[in-house]
DNA sequence: GCCAACGTTGGC
DNA sequence: GCCAACGTTGGC
């Protein structure tokens, strides 16, 4: 799951415990939290749009699919006026905290490991939000931030 | 700040 | 239903 630090980094996510994930408005991406995200899957924590743009941590779903609230609130930047009560046409997951990464395992890095070469997001011109990751790629992530 | 690669919108 | 125009994402 990728997040701009700007606004909301896996140091939000620790302090906060866990979060909603608002603001999704990708068919595809909802679709992933709606249909495939189930309570205890691990995620992935990405930073995009920075500096340094890699997987900082992990974290867990700890609430399956429901409604983005924000959608329906006229004041949120999320705002969606085709969303009402009973059809609120954008769902997300709520996800925990589990753990930040001594250090961020990078994008660079990513693109240089022939196990990960399959991953949705080094793939060309991949800008969805939300990609699956298999249990492979997962733990390999997990070793390069150990070490080297 | 640039721009490639998408996704969405809306006229027809 | 097509597709041009437009907006967004996100690495660089």
């Amino acid at each position: 799951m990728k997040s701009e630090p700007n606004a909301f980094s896996i140091d939000d996510l620790k302090r906060d415990g866990s979060t909603s994930w608002t603001g999704v408005r990708n068919y595809q991406a909802r679709n992933f939290m709606r249909d495939q995200m189930k309570k205890g899957d691990k995620v992935l924590f990405y930073h995009s749009n920075t500096k340094e743009p890699g997987v900082v941590g992990t974290g867990k779903v700890s609430k399956e699919s429901h409604p983005d609230h924000t959608a329906l609130d006229k004041k949120s930047a999320y705002f969606d006026p085709k969303a009402t009560q009973d059809e609120p046409r954008w769902y997300l997951v709520d996800i925990a905290f589990e753990k930040k990464f001594p250090r961020t395992v990078t994008l660079t890095k990513i693109k240089d490991t022939p196990a990960l070469a399959e991953m949705k997001i080094v793939q060309k011109g991949n800008r969805l939000s939300i990609t699956p990751v298999s249990k492979k790629e997962f733990s390999t992530i997990l070793q390069l931030a150990r070490h080297d």
